[in-house]
Parts: C-alpha cells; sequence; structure tokens
RNA sequence: GCCGGGAUGGCGGAACUGGCAGACGCAGCGGACUUAAAAUCCGCAGGGCUUAAACGGCUCGUGGGGGUUCGAGUCCCCCUCUCGGCACCA
C-alpha cells in the first residue's frame, strides 16, 4: 500500500501496473462519469414497463460530514437499490437534508457564519462525499428543508391543521432546554436531559405553545402498529410501549361536606375489580382541587408544596419512580361509590397530574407503590383479591399473603359486597356496568401519548404561519402569502425568548383580516415537522404549486424499504405515521402508513464504544476511501457483520476486503482478454456442451450457481450481507484454486466469460465502482444498472456427490462418499460397510441407524 | 423493576427449519517469487493428550448449571454478565 512501492513497481515493470488494483485510479474516472449518469434516475410513474421500488434511506442531518454510521446506512440502501434496478424494478433511491436546526444556529455564534450559509456548505460537502462513495442516488430529486420551496409547504400543512382543528395554541408547562434556549417535546427528554445535551437537565415552564393534536389518532396510530409486519417487532413495542393504551374506568367519589361548585374527585382506576379494597384517595399536588381542599390552612399548603417541588425535581432528575413517597392527608374525606365508606383524601408526591385525572383510589393491598404509601403512613391494607379458589392450597411458591396485583382468570374477590366470589375479570366487567348503571362512573380509555408541542424559540426553523391582531386575535396567514420567509441577517444569540422576535421588519405585519397592524409569531416548528413528510415530496421534488401531487406519489407510496437507525425508532417514526393519516384525510395520499417495510440497522462502534470525539475513536470515512477506496469501505461496511447488529469497526478488516477486491481485480484482469471474442453464452456454458467440462471446471460452474444462489436469497430474506460477500469471496477463492487449468487456457472461453460476467455482476451492488471498470474491461458496454442480474440453474448448482458423516452414538466417526440422491439404503448400506464403523460396531448391538437425507448418518449401539 | 437483543477461537464473525461447530475475513506461522523488502501466490491453523515426526487416534469445547433427543450453539427450565428501550402511567 505504501506509495514508494507503487511508484517503483510502475516504473520497474509497467506490465504489471495494470494488474494491480488501484481503486483511486478507478473510482475517480467512474465518479466522473455517473455525475450526469441517467441510469440514477427513477422513470416517472407509468413511463417505464418496470415495477415500482421505493428504497429510502433515512435523510441526514447536514452536520458538516459523514460518519460511518451514515456510509453503513447508505451502503445497505445503495446495495438494495442496484440490486432491485437489477431485478427489473424502476427504483427510486432519492436523498435529501434535514437541513434546519440548532446545531446550525451554535456554529453561528461560534464562528459568526450565518446558519443559512453554514448549512448549505456542509450540504455541499457531504453531498460529494456521497458522490465520492457512489451511492447510486437520483440527485435531481434532492431535497434541503431549510429552503423556501420546501418549508412554505410545512406552512401550508400547519394552515391545514390549523383548519381542521388539529392545531391549537394553548399555555401549559413546557420541557425547556436552558442550553438550546427552547421548548422540546416530551419524545426529545431523556432522562430528565435534553436529548442533544445529554447532561443538561430540563426545566419546566409555563409558555404559549402550538400544539399538534397527534392525540386524535392514538387510536389508529397503535392499531396500525398490527398490520406493519414489515418492521421490526422492536420498534412496533417501544410505539406501543409510548402510545401506552390503558383501559379503565373514571370513578367518582363523593367528597365529604360539599366544596364550593365541586362536590366530587373522579380518579381513573385500570382495576376497578379492586375498588373494595381502596382505603384512601390520593391527589396530584398540581390537581385543581387541591387548592380548595387546603383551604387557609398554612401548614398544608406549605406541605402540598414541598411535595409538588419533590415531584418537580424528581422530572427534572429523571428518577421519578425512586423517589421516596410522601403525602399528607388534608383532612377531608371521600366516599366510595361502592360500598359507601368513608376514604382519607391524600396528597402525594408520586401522582401525576398529566396522566388520567391526577387522582387515584389507593389500593394498598394490590398495588406496589399504594402499599409502600399505605405502611409508611400507617393507612389501612384490605386484601379483596386471592388469587386462587377459597380452600385451595398456595401453589408451590406462591405467597400466602396476596398482596399483588392479581389477574389470574381464577384469582378471585372477597370482601367486595354483591362482587365476592367473582373472579376479577368478571368483576371488572360487572362492576363497570353497575358504576354506569349508577351514574358514578364510566369506562374509558387512556393514552400516555400527549399532543405535539411543535413551538420552538429558535431561530433556524420554519416559521409558524399566524398573526396576532389585537382587534381579530388569532389570524392564520393567508395561503397565498406563503410561505412566511425566514429573515436573513439575524443577529443570534441564546438570551431568551425567539430570535425572531428581535426583528421588527418580521414581527411588524398587517391583519389579512381587518389590514389593522397585527404581530407575528415569532416561534418556528420542531425540525421533526420537516422531516415528517419530506420523503412524500421526493416523487416530485420541484413541484412548485402544491407540496405533491397525488396521482405520482399513489404510484409510488408506500416505501417499499425504508432504513434507518433505531434512534428513530419512536420520534420520527410516530410523527411520519400521524402526518401520512392526517395527509390521508386530507385526500392527499390514499396509503394509511408511509413504509411497508422498516430495517433498522445497528450502530457502528470502535473498540467495542460509540465513537466519540471525547473518546478519540472516530473513523472517518473520508480516511477509509483515501487508503483503500470507496468500494473497499462501504463493503467492509456490509461484511463486517449482518445489517441488524453492531459492528465493531476495524480498519485491518477494510485492508482484507481491499484486498479480495484486488484478487477479483486480478482474475479478471488476466482473464478477461481470453473470452473477448468468445460467443457470450446465455447459458452459463456458452458453446461448450457440459461432457466435456473437466471436473474442475465443472465445479467452478456448480459453485458459480451455487453463490448466484446464495445473495440472491440473502437478498430476498434475511438480508445477510456479511454471508453474501463470503460467498463472493469463496467463488474467487475457487477460481484462484482452478489457476492452473484456466492461466494454460484449458478452461471453455465460454464458461470462463460466463464466470467473469456473473462475478462483476454480484459485485456491482456491493462494490459498484470496480464492478463497472471489470464490466468495461470485458467488453460490456451497456450500464450494470440495467443489466438483468444473473440466473442460477438449480440443476447445475447440484452437488454430484454427497459426502456424508458418520456418526456412532452421535460421535463424528466417518465420511463416506455417495452419489447425489442415493437411496436411503445405498447410504445406509454404505455406511456400515465403513471400516470405522464396523471396527466400533463389533461385538455390539446396533440399536437404530439413523440418516438424514444429504447430511449425515448416525448408528446407534449399544 | 418491566420489555427486548446479545454472550461462539487471539479478534470481527459463520452455522437459515435441531444434524460434520468455527464458513469468510483479520492477526499468526510456514513455503514460493525476490539480491532484499513490499506486493502477490500456495499452504497450516480451537484447546489438550497420544506420536521422534507426519499421518492418524483419543478427548474437551459455543457465558454457567440442569433437562429433552439417536443427536443441542440451536429446543425447555434455572442462573450470571452485557447492551438497548421503558419506568411512580394508577
Amino acid at each position: 500500500m505504501s506509495e514508494i512501492t507503487e511508484t517503483k513497481i510502475t516504473a520497474s515493470q509497467p506490465e504489471q501496473r495494470e494488474l494491480r488494483y488501484e481503486p483511486q485510479r478507478i473510482e475517480e474516472k467512474w465518479h466522473a462519469r455517473w455525475e450526469a449518469d441517467p441510469a440514477l434516475y427513477a422513470a416517472e410513474p407509468h413511463t417505464s414497463k418496470r415495477k415500482k421500488y421505493y428504497v429510502l434511506e433515512m435523510l441526514p442531518y447536514p452536520s458538516g460530514a459523514l460518519h460511518m454510521g451514515h456510509v453503513r446506512n447508505y451502503a445497505i440502501g445503495d446495495a438494495l437499490a442496484r440490486y432491485m434496478w437489477m431485478n427489473g424494478y424502476n427504483v427510486l433511491h432519492p436523498m435529501g437534508w434535514d437541513a434546519f436546526g440548532l446545531p446550525a444556529e451554535n456554529a453561528a455564534i461560534k464562528n459568526n457564519v450565518p446558519p443559512r450559509q453554514w448549512t448549505l456548505s456542509n450540504i455541499a460537502h457531504m453531498k460529494a462525499q456521497m458522490k465520492r462513495i457512489g451511492f447510486a442516488y437520483d440527485w435531481s430529486r434532492e431535497v434541503a428543508t431549510c429552503l423556501p420551496e420546501y418549508y412554505k409547504w410545512n406552512q401550508w400543512f400547519f394552515l391545514k391543521l390549523y383548519e381542521k382543528g388539529l392545531a391549537y395554541r394553548k399555555k401549559s408547562k413546557v420541557n425547556w432546554c436552558p442550553e438550546c434556549a427552547t421548548v422540546l417535546a416530551n419524545e426529545q427528554v431523556v432522562d430528565g436531559c435534553c436529548w442533544r445535551h445529554e447532561e443538561t437537565q430540563v426545566q419546566q415552564q409555563e409558555l404559549e405553545q402550538w400544539f399538534v393534536r397527534t392525540t386524535n389518532y392514538s387510536e389508529e396510530l397503535l392499531a396500525g402498529l398490527d398490520k406493519l409486519e414489515g418492521w421490526p417487532e422492536k420498534v412496533r413495542t417501544m410505539q406501543r410501549n409510548w402510545i401506552g393504551r390503558s383501559e379503565g374506568a373514571l370513578i367518582d367519589f363523593k367528597i365529604d361536606g360539599a366544596i364550593s361548585g365541586t362536590e366530587k374527585i373522579t380518579v381513573f382506576t385500570t382495576r376497578i375489580d379492586t375498588i373494595y379494597g381502596a382505603t384512601s384517595i390520593q391527589l396530584a399536588p398540581e390537581h385543581p382541587l387541591v387548592a380548595e381542599l387546603v383551604g387557609n390552612d398554612p401548614h398544608l399548603h406549605s406541605k402540598v408544596e414541598d411535595l409538588s417541588r419533590e415531584q418537580a425535581r424528581a422530572r427534572e432528575v429523571g428518577d421519578v419512580g425512586t423517589i421516596e413517597k410522601h403525602g399528607v392527608f388534608t383532612g377531608r374525606y371521600a366516599c366510595n361509590p361502592f360500598n359507601q365508606e368513608k376514604v382519607p383524601i391524600w396528597v402525594a408526591n408520586y401522582i401525576l397530574m398529566d396522566y388520567g385525572t391526577g387522582a387515584i383510589m389507593s389500593v394498598p393491598a394490590h398495588d406496589e407503590r399504594d402499599h409502600e404509601f399505605a405502611q409508611k403512613y400507617g393507612l389501612e391494607i384490605r386484601i379483596v383479591i386471592l388469587p386462587r379458589r377459597i380452600g385451595q392450597p398456595p401453589a408451590p411458591g406462591e405467597p400466602e399473603s396476596p398482596v399483588l396485583p392479581y389477574t389470574e382468570k381464577d384469582s378471585l374477590l372477597i370482601n367486595s359486597g354483591e362482587f365476592s366470589q367473582l373472579s376479577n375479570l368478571e368483576a371488572i366487567e360487572k362492576m363497570s356496568a353497575f358504576a354506569e348503571q349508577n351514574g358514578f362512573g364510566k369506562r374509558t380509555v387512556t393514552y400516555r401519548l400527549k399532543d405535539w408541542g411543535i413551538s420552538r424559540q429558535r431561530y433556524w426553523g420554519t416559521p409558524i404561519p399566524m398573526l396576532y391582531c389585537e382587534k381579530c386575535g388569532v389570524v392564520p396567514v393567508p395561503e397565498k402569502d406563503l410561505p412566511v420567509l425566514l429573515p436573513e441577517n439575524v443577529d443570534i444569540t441564546l438570551q431568551g425568548g425567539s430570535p425572531l422576535g428581535r426583528v421588527p421588519g418580521f414581527v411588524n405585519a398587517t391583519c389579512p383580516k381587518c389590514g389593522g397592524s397585527a404581530r407575528r409569531e415569532t416561534d418556528t416548528m420542531d425540525t421533526f415537522v420537516d422531516s415528517s413528510w419530506y420523503f412524500y415530496r421526493y416523487t416530485n421534488a420541484k413541484l412548485a404549486d402544491r407540496p405533491l401531487d397525488t396521482a405520482t406519489v399513489n404510484y409510488w407510496f408506500p416505501i417499499d424499504q425504508y432504513i434507518g437507525g433505531v434512534e428513530h425508532a419512536i420520534l420520527h417514526l410516530i410523527y411520519s405515521r400521524f402526518w401520512t393519516k392526517f395527509m390521508r384525510d386530507l385526500g392527499l395520499v390514499k396509503n394509511d402508513e408511509p413504509a411497508r417495510r422498516l430495517f433498522t440497522q445497528g450502530m457502528v462502534i470502535k473498540d467495542g464504544a460509540k465513537m466519540s470525539k471525547s473518546k478519540g475513536n472516530v473513523v472517518s470515512p473520508d480516511d477509509m476511501v483515501a487508503k483503500f477506496g470507496a468500494d473497499s469501505t462501504r463493503m467492509y461496511a456490509l461484511f463486517a457483520t449482518s445489517p441488524d447488529r453492531e459492528l465493531d469497526w476495524q480498519e485491518a478488516g477494510v485492508e482484507g476486503v481491499h484486498r479480495f477486491l484486488g484478487r477479483a481485480y486480478r482474475f479478471v484482469m488476466r482473464n478477461a482478454g481470453a473470452v473477448h471474442n468468445a460467443p457470450s453464452g446465455n447459458g452459463s456454458r456458452g458453446a461448450t456442451g457440459s461432457a466435456e467440462l473437466s471436473p474442475k471446471a465443472r465445479q467452478i460452474e456448480r459453485k458459480l450457481h451455487q453463490t448466484i444462489k446464495r445473495i440472491s436469497e440473502d437478498f430476498q430474506g434475511r438480508w445477510h450481507f456479511n454471508t453474501s460477500v463470503a460467498a463472493i469471496m469463496e467463488f474467487v477463492n475457487q477460481l484462484y484454486a482452478a489457476d492452473d487449468e484456466i492461466g494454460a487456457g484449458k478452461f471453455p472461453p465460454g464458461l470462463l466469460g460466463d464466470v467473469q460476467r456473473k462475478l462483476v455482476l454480484m459485485l456491482a451492488p456491493f462494490a459498484p465502482y470496480v464492478a463497472a471498470e471489470l464490466w468495461e474491461m470485458l467488453g460490456e458496454t451497456k450500464t450494470l444498472l440495467r443489466y438483468p442480474w444473473p440466473a442460477f440453474d438449480p440443476a447445475l448448482a447440484k452437488e454430484d456427490e454427497i459426502a456424508y458423516a458418520v456418526q456412532i452414538n452421535g460421535k463424528l466417526r466417518s465420511h463416506v462418499i455417495v452419489p447425489a440422491e442415493s437411496p436411503e439404503v445405498l447410504v445406509r448400506e454404505r455406511a456400515l460397510a465403513d471400516d470405522k464403523v464396523r471396527a466400533a460396531v463389533e461385538g455390539k448391538e446396533i440399536a437404530k441407524v439413523i440418516v438424514v437425507a444429504g447430511k449425515l448418518v448416525n448408528v446407534v449401539v449399544r
């Protein structure tokens, strides 16, 4: 690899120069040719007889440079795209940029570069990197979300959301990251910290915010998961948990001694069957009733304040769930509607206002948290469910005292009035119905999923197209006035409030309704809005008067294969599912889900740890490409392990792939000439009949077909491209092993030509540069992307003979070689005739002989 | 705590529905070519024992313990470690 030696050889042995695999030379040549290659463009709908196939990799944030995770992601998608082209599909394989976002502003502050400039130059650089690596993207459809041509449609969608009542404004407690100086969505808070600043604790603040009613689609977002069979179960589970549906009931407890205007507390429970065990009511510190219950009692008041603070702090730190439970008795009582019992009303720090009703009935006997709390404060623990029929002994390992949330079918209610003796599942049914009939409760469904807060107090994002008029109130910007342009030359600082609020030319506007003066909304949209629908825009990226063309979208959608990191399992993938459903309801698209299949690739690590600047273990794609070439870099990313697993980057492994490509390259270099004039066989044998093949040639032919079979199956099935690459390596190794015959010109030229063409075709999805070079060398002119993927002939792939493993009592002792498809009796006979078997069996009784067709014989002796 | 991955040579990893564990690659060792080195080509290669050596033979071996089976990396039960996700959600 050293340059010194290279020069020397070039000088002293010019004839060897050609045999040397020089990726830089090859890749630069093809890189230039592909710059304007129409083969990379998808055909417009119905202009091609090919079936459509939409393969999409998640669009990157233009942070400055590609990292190995990108390379891996795109290498997977690109291999698939190329394979699908070769299999006759009209492939849409686009790329774009998730170009709004905070890092551009941080860079602006740090380096005094305008965000737009910083972003666009990053895009230019990263696009050049992608092209250098040879990804076959249709760049005519490129999208950058920070350009008005794109974000205009974010604003348009926002107006539609507003029109449909799906966007609304409310003052609410929000997650505030002091580092970003902006609000975060719930989804962007990780362990109480900002998703971008893992060290920065999120604070709670009250602000007027725009929200999108994602919860309108809770049920459909959940139900749709069952149908997404092409999505990883892991992602579906994560989304199910995130949506967090629970069925339960709302139950009213009358407050003893009415308070002004309010006389009941409504609790939410999923376990109405335990209601006879409720020994207190617990309210969240923020519950609106608390203030009234506390009244003028200063002691109680400060106690509640403490509880509230404890909860807020726990939330900020992210260890809600582990803090010590505290509470305070309000001195008041409420009435259990089932048994008319008076239970004390408490306020507790473990009750959350934003789930259910912010009030619970506490059942210490059958809920761990309530149990802990009751023990601490000496509240009654009353068992109302037994885990089994009375009179039956406890099963081994079953606790005598069932202080557990029993849900088994044969669990039994006790001490529950007329509901005693019912199983708890029956009880849930009957008690819910009873509560509804008597007007003090009703069945309900609660979700954990919240509406999506999209307001960001940042500059580099899509302006929210709304106006505030003193006379008319909140007024949407008329569609014809879109886009609301993001002003340039804005002074960006991290001081509080939206930067746009300090741009008078932006803020001051005219009310479209009354013509009076109005103030513009100065917040921008969460960048997850941008990425919620970008893949639709690719189908017609230049459309000027609409976000998309429905007919074109309907041709391409749903996405056939979406590929990206699992870190987007919740955020991006829930928002974009929501957006699709919203678009469908607008009549813009007809698909319910954006993507039929989703693949989440594993992370790229180095030395067992995530690559990071602080650890100093970052491997730059540029370095790899410079050292070993793009083909080796991307092929290694597929070879090192299967795409779904974590990949430990080893430079020596890249070098190994480079060596392999060199072997393949040299093989074709040496043998291409021999076949130029030979008939180009459509069958693998060309002009030569089967009978004339030497054993070695027959073996090569067989291996060829076996290899095509393996790779085709890997693409269609499990995507274990690591074994696909290994299979090609094995094949090339066999070609070298036959070099005595091939080198001596003893191989039929038809076969030799076929072998080389198909070898190149198989390399094409993984190492497109060297494949293109060798393809040309073989005298082929048609571009590889439009050349059909080779078919395999099962008859030619079949072995003539099979070596059966022979075991004695399950231990390998020998092998016997028999013709393929020998009947079982023959295999058995040959195995028993084997010397080692006879020796082992000598004087013993053969109990059984097991023959596994095509694999082994096991002789069981006693 | 709950849910879901994972644990296989010196290393990355193969073994697809139970059937020859370690494909392929890296590192290593030996040889060919070379004045020499690099590059290239060929070969060896899980551990232990046996053998002067080679061949061969025996034996142990897929995180640990048990089980099912003619046969288990693969299936079942229990446990350890590890990585991800969720976590007072009532």
